[in-house]
DNA sequence: TTGACATATTGAAGAACATCGATATAATAT
DNA sequence: ATATTATATCGATGTTCTTCAATATGTCAA
């Protein structure tokens, strides 16, 4: 049962961001809306969309509309398969495991 | 005992590069010389201990002078605190623990 | 179908970054 | 001291990225 391979250098890229890894905290047990985003961010909301657009397109978040809004919530396990793969690549001697 | 705590923004940057990551896979288990890393990367010898530098400064990589060479190696233990930081912050319902 | 609201896209400007040739610094041997 | 080898720094160039105002698209209500 081999894992769906990560590509480190572009999840590295992805989470590389000072605004972005806010929004990723915001919208970590979460699903917000964009305006709600740009709201705890105050980060204009183009720039918001742009973000969310990056971190859809790494995987690490999911979206979907409700009416007019559209809501975001980061992808943990994602995030878990990211953080592990870099840690098998680079850390081979500090094992670091995924649980439960 | 907390652990000391890891900037996940300067961490992400410092491994969110592709020619970065070539120099990390290199010498994650070997201590190499700048030119071996050259010679492995076909990259040229000022961008390879630029990146060099940069990993050194998010406390990445160690280096040790052997007569004229200076050889690098990679820190597994402070990549494996970036990557279980970045879990603990970013996956949290996932969780990701070090073991050994 | 018009208006109001929410989000996405475009385009432009500036900042940050990667790359490498040229050169400087460091270490060693002769 | 000088030459040789190894690495670091400088400076310039092109690329990528972040940011946001302006505008387009999408959704719904009246």
């Amino acid at each position: 049962m081999k894992q769906k391979s990560v590509d480190t250098v572009e999840f590295a890229k992805a989470i590389a961001d000072e605004t972005r890894q806010k929004i990723m905290a915001i919208c970590c047990c979460e699903l917000l809306s964009v305006n709600d985003i740009v709201e705890k961010t105050n980060v204009a909301q183009p720039t918001v969309s742009h973000h969310l657009k990056i971190l859809k397109t790494a995987g690490l978040v999911r979206s979907e509309r409700r009416g007019k809004q559209v809501l975001y919530t980061l992808n943990q396990e994602r995030m878990a398969e990211g953080c592990c793969q870099v840690a098998e690549n680079f850390a081979p001697e500090h094992p670091v495991e995924r649980m439960g």
